[in-house]
DNA sequence: AAGTGGTCTAGACCACTTT
DNA sequence: AAGTGGTCTAGACCACTTC
C-alpha cells in the first residue's frame, strides 16, 4: 500500500498540493493515521490481529520504531490492544474489559458485574431539536429512541434513554435488542458496524419523576443521578446520544483523576 | 548518583539481594523509579526544571532513550511536563492547567473559571474510624477538619468538608487558608511539601440536608451531587480525604470516558 | 525454531528556545 | 551558536507464545 514519504523534513503524505497552510506531522503520526483508516475502514475486525509492527514497517518503508510510536498512540486511545508474543488486536466490545469503561456504576459492595436489560420502548422518531445538534443532525432527521430498565441482582437501578442516528442503525428493533446479550455497544460494533471509542458525559443530580420512579420501584423525588452522554465513533463523529438516571442507594459512580 | 546496571537481563538495581520473589523490571522502569524517588524527595521542586535528558543519561550511566522513555511515563501520569526546546519541569497545581484536573463542576453556560471560598470551620479533631480507614490512619490519630463553602458569581454551589492527617498538615490554620488564593492544593504543595498527584472520586446523588441547604441558599432535600474523595500523593500514600455537595442547577459535572 | 511485541543502544538530524 | 526536547533509523537482544 501508498508508501510513507521516509522522511520529517517538510513532506507530508497526507498534505494536500497547494494547500493554503498545509499541515505538517510527524511520520509516526501519519502512520497513525493510516493505521486508523484501516481501522475503520474495517480492513481489520474488531478482536482480529492486526499486521505485525515488521510487516506495518514493510508496508509503509518506515522504521519498525515508527510504527512502534504509531501503534503505541493507538493503544494508548484503547484502538488496539498489544498481546506480547501473540501480536496487536483490534479492540472491541465484547470483552469484559472493555464493559466497565462505559459502565461507570458499581455496587458500594462486593464485585462489580454486569446488570440485566428489560426494554421498555424502542420505536423511530423524528429528532428533536437538542438531539439533533448534538448528534449532528437536522432537526427532523430519523433517530432510534430506545428505553430501558437495568437491574442488578433483579434490583432495577437504571433507566436509560438512548437516540441513535437513524441512518446508521436502520434495522435495530426490540426483538435484536432482546435477543442479544452483553453491552448494547457489542450489538453496535457486531451488527452496525460502528464501534464507540470515546464519550463525554455531563453529571447532574435531579429528583425522579413519577413515571422514572416507577420503574425504579422507588418514591417520587427520590434523588437520582442523572448522566448525558455523547459518544463518538472514529473521526470524533458523534453517533449516541444516553440520557442514564442511576439509583445510587447501593451504588456509586466511580471515576479517577489522574 | 547511583549508576544503574546496565544491561536487561536478569539484573534489577532495585531488587534486594536474597528476596524470596525478585521483581524483575525493565531498565527504563528503574530510572522511572529513581527520578520518582528525586520528584518525591523534593530534590527538583515543584515548577523547577530537572536535568536534561542527556545529563541523566549520563548520571544514570543509560543511554538517553531510554531515559526519555522514562520520562514519557511520568509525564503521562502527570509528574513532569515536556516543553521542547526549554526542558522537562516538576508540574505543580500554581497552574491554571492542573486546577481544572481535579475540579470537574463546569458551568453549564459560559468558559469555566474558579470559584470563590468562604471557609466555615477549621478544626483539628480525632479520626473517626471512617475517615482513619481511608486515609490509612489509627482510629482516633489527630486530623485536620475543613468545612467550607465554594460560589461561582457570588453564587453558592459546593459545600465541602476535608479531613487531612494532622501530622502532615500540622500548621494549618483558617487565617493561612483565607490569606491564600487560589486552590488549597496549591497551599498544600507550597506549605506542606504534599502534592497530590492523583485521586478516586465516588459520586452519588443526594437529598440537602438543613444545614447544608442554608448554605447553598436552596431548600432541604434539593437534590445535590455528593463526591467523596480521596487524594494520594507519591506512594500511593492518601492524603486527603473530600466529600463535596454540589448544587448542579446551573452547573454539571464534566467527565470523559476514554 | 520461528514469530510476535518489548527493551536498549548509538547516532543522526529536526524544531524550538534562549543566549 | 548552544542547549533543550522530538523524530527517525538500524541493529541487537530479550520475553513470551505458538508450532
Amino acid at each position: 500500500m501508498n508508501p510513507v514519504t521516509p522522511n520529517q523534513t517538510t513532506s507530508d503524505a497526507l498534505g494536500a498540493a497547494g494547500a493554503p497552510s498545509p499541515t505538517f506531522s510527524p511520520l509516526y503520526q501519519q502512520i497513525k493515521g493510516l493505521i486508523t483508516q484501516s481501522l475503520q475502514s474495517g480492513e481489520w475486525k474488531p478482536g482480529e490481529m492486526i499486521p505485525s509492527e515488521v510487516e506495518l514497517a514493510n508496508r509503509f518503508k518506515v522504521s519498525q520504531g515508527t510504527v512502534r510510536k504509531a501503534i503505541d498512540e493507538l493503544a494508548a486511545e484503547n484502538l488496539v490492544m498489544r498481546r506480547q508474543g501473540k501480536g496487536t488486536f483490534v479492540s472491541t466490545h465484547h470483552e469484559a474489559r472493555a464493559h466497565f469503561r462505559f459502565l461507570r456504576l458499581v455496587p458500594d459492595e462486593g464485585v462489580p458485574h454486569y446488570p440485566e436489560s428489560r426494554f421498555i420502548e424502542v420505536k423511530r422518531l423524528r429528532a428533536p431539536a437538542e438531539v439533533a445538534r448534538l448528534l449532528d443532525l437536522k432537526s427532523g432527521d430519523a433517530v432510534v429512541y430506545i428505553k430501558r430498565v437495568q437491574s442488578f441482582d433483579n434490583v432495577p437501578t437504571i433507566v436509560e434513554e438512548l437516540w441513535l442516528p437513524g441512518v446508521i442503525f436502520k434495522g435495530l428493533t426490540a426483538e435484536r435488542l432482546n435477543e442479544y446479550k452483553g453491552p448494547m455497544y457489542g450489538l453496535f460494533e457486531s451488527e452496525f458496524g460502528t464501534r464507540m471509542i470515546r464519550a463525554q458525559e455531563k453529571i447532574r443530580a435531579v429528583c425522579a419523576e413519577e413515571g422514572d420512579a416507577a420503574l425504579l420501584k422507588v418514591a417520587a423525588g427520590m434523588p437520582l443521578l442523572c448522566a448525558e452522554r455523547v459518544s463518538f465513533t472514529y473521526g470524533d463523529k458523534p453517533v449516541e446520544l444516553r440520557r442514564g438516571l442511576y439509583l445510587t442507594e447501593r451504588h456509586h459512580y466511580q471515576n479517577d483523576l489522574s
